[in-house]
DNA sequence: CTCATATACAACCATTTGGTTGTAGGTTAG
DNA sequence: CTAACCTACAACCAAATGGTTGTATATGAG
């Protein structure tokens, strides 16, 4: 996923990934602190392989990162991509109150 | 949808609603000049039940609100959505900052 | 070395999603 | 009044999602 200018499919993905309480707290208990995947899916009623997929749900969206550590794949938070996000829906606000300016951020496409 | 307090279901239809380009377009649009949902649907290659449909996601998510006008549906945005989205995503860039007080915020329920 | 642990990945399944067409019911223009 | 228009909604379909189990492989501990 390119960092400087999201398409639309980018934009899917990250509100896609952001739309599950599990990745959710995923992304925040990642943040609190970096985990292995096996280290976090013990935190959740659900299989290993369940939050694996979660983790690559968010691995596509670039909203963490996996980095192998020995054995052990450490999930990093990715906080550019959410504040990204963020803003992304802060330009509504700026076409609701009239401007124009930012208007492109939101159904770009390069 | 209760305002003053988000579940994990709330937030989980808000952003799957925002996951997918046309409905992102619809909001943007309904923003620009409130339409009607046939005048939406003739901008978009799909069926006028197609819109109709992403019309009623944005609507159960709060994005927007439908208010009847004659035989006419009328589309408003709720930009109070909008703000509680990106100030949610907001709370994660206090969590990665190490500040735990707005961290209920992100994993709540009710 | 051996074994337990961590990950990867395929196959499968039920449900949801995003689209279609078709039908029916209100509302308004003329 | 009648015809055109706007909306609602059901039924259907293919593809994606979110979960499972099972198997294979790599790595570190002892």
């Amino acid at each position: 996923m390119v960092v400087y200018e999201l398409s639309d499919a980018d934009v899917d993905r990250i509100f896609q990934a952001l739309a599950d309480a599990t990745r959710r707290d995923i992304i925040k208990q990642a943040m609190l602190r970096e985990q292995s995947v096996s280290e976090l899916a013990r935190r959740y009623a659900m299989s290993f392989a369940a939050v694996q997929k979660h983790v690559a749900v968010l691995e596509r969206a670039s909203l963490v990162i996996k980095e192998r550590r020995g054995r052990e794949q450490v999930v990093h938070p990715n906080p550019e991509a959410l504040r990204r996000a963020a803003r992304l829906l802060d330009a509504y606000e700026d076409v609701w109150r009239g401007r124009a300016d930012r208007i492109g951020e939101i159904l770009s496409g390069p």
